[in-house]
DNA sequence: CTGCTTGACGAACAGTGTTTGTCAAGCAGG
DNA sequence: CCTGCTTGACAAACACTGTTCGTCAAGCAG
């Protein structure tokens, strides 16, 4: 038990990287990246700032490693749970939930931050699946890159909005725009637009973001993986693809470096 | 011509929202946004960082209009260009090589910015050309959600990575990691992947960060044209799609909120 | 002429990430 | 047991950030 100090600094247990981590996913949670300095989170633990630099080079790596910890519990489906696909749609859409349920975490994903353990582990189950679904290495390869990206946006676009993304509102109230979402402000600015100008949008308003985002997301997912799909060689099998443009009778595929 | 004032204010003409923009997306290209400073702006423009409030509410506009400036060159595509698809196409390849022609500024993008004027117009002829290729009105809506989700991401994938998306390198020079780029990073950790543990992220390593970036864009901006093309409804003409899932028998639709 | 509006912008404030240096506990080796 | 080294903890300090408040000055309307 560690002695009194002569500094009259109190006991401290050994914080280590997971409370470190615990502590910083809260915050995210509450406030939304932006918000959470790294005061903040010493803070929480009832440390100072510089205590985190035994952890973490900076605050990007913090932020990197607890994107990695928001998707510490997502379960990779087991093969009972469907073909490559049904278990591809799986895994994405719990990587998107796992994601949306943490604010804007997202938002680190989409910011040079390099994959952890679990981010590692779940990208290796998309690709493998994606080679089971007959994706060659090419096409495989820039695949995890469009579904990385989806991903995160989507994540990001899904998450729990009743909290500004940015730094808090401004308390005082006097700023009624503080107070709405993003999404009503960008609903607002679409159908504010004058028809004569922006026929289809204006048309389109009502939906441009509506409907259900869990409906939205799958949806997206389904285009990108039919898409995917679309990109196999015609030869592989006796189906036939559906091509609005005749500009290649070879399906195209990813140049070698 | 303003005269010499009482606090010795030497004369200055004023300002203006464009000058205010050039500059700031100026800083953009040369530092990236996170190290774009209200105060660097200023400097910039030889006043001080309060000025600046004159035009933008804060700096998070002050971005999102910075934003909307790095498009404001984009063209749209004429009708002679080509059938609809084409059009789509070239008008995207533009959008995306404007934004990654100014370092990370398409970051902005995927910060819960409101589109401004040129976005909009833009955004107005992508959902034109979608409702030209047939998608319905909910698909179209959902669509431009999905095509901006991948110009973003596109976009900022694409930018050119001289120099650090992030804070500038430590200048010391005693960390080797400042000075080397992102993608080389993420292609080093897939590389030191454990084959046993990591077998498909191993084999497609040499793949994940490699070959010709506009091949890869262009190649995802058809999967996702192709995959929006294979949600239309079947009765639509004579074509079939091409289905891995005999999970519906009718497209599936975004639904109505 | 007076008062109001608006652009310009310094000073100040609260907050941020990071570095440096000190303290204290634990461990290894003599 | 003692000494020196390592490592976790973390305060103090620094340079920098976004923003607010208040003042100045020019222009305009009544």
């Amino acid at each position: 038990m560690p002695q009194a100090r002569s500094r009259s600094r109190p006991s401290k247990s050994m914080l280590g990287l997971d409370a470190v981590l615990a502590a910083t996913l809260a915050l995210v949670d509450e406030l939304g990246c932006e918000a959470v300095s790294l005061r903040r989170v010493a803070q929480a633990l009832e440390t100072g700032p510089a205590s985190l630099y035994v952890y973490v080079r900076d605050r990007h790596e913090l932020m990197a490693l607890v994107l990695d910890h928001a998707v510490a519990d997502v379960v990779v489906p087991d093969e009972g749970a469907g073909d490559w696909r049904t278990r591809l749609e799986l895994l994405v859409g719990r990587i998107v939930a796992a994601l949306a349920g943490h604010n804007d975490i997202a938002s680190v994903g989409l910011r040079n931050a390099l994959p952890g353990p679990h981010g590692l582990r779940l990208t290796e189950e998309a690709a493998h699946l994606l080679r089971t679904g007959g994706l060659d290495d090419d096409a495989c390869s820039w695949a995890i890159d469009l579904l990385g990206q989806y991903i995160y946006s989507t994540a990001l676009e899904n998450a729990d909005d009743p909290r500004p993304r940015r730094a808090p509102a401004d308390p005082s109230g006097a700023d009624p725009i503080g107070s709405e979402t993003f999404t009503a402000r960008l609903d607002a600015t679409f159908r504010a637009l004058p028809a004569e100008h922006y026929p289809t949008l204006r048309a389109l308003a009502p939906r441009l973001t509506g409907g259900d985002q869990d409906a939205r997301a799958a949806w997206k997912l389904r285009v990108i993986i039919d898409g995917l799909l679309a990109q196999l060689p015609r030869h592989t099998d006796a189906e036939t693809h559906d091509r609005r443009s005749a500009k290649t009778t070879e399906p195209w595929r990813p140049s070698r470096s």
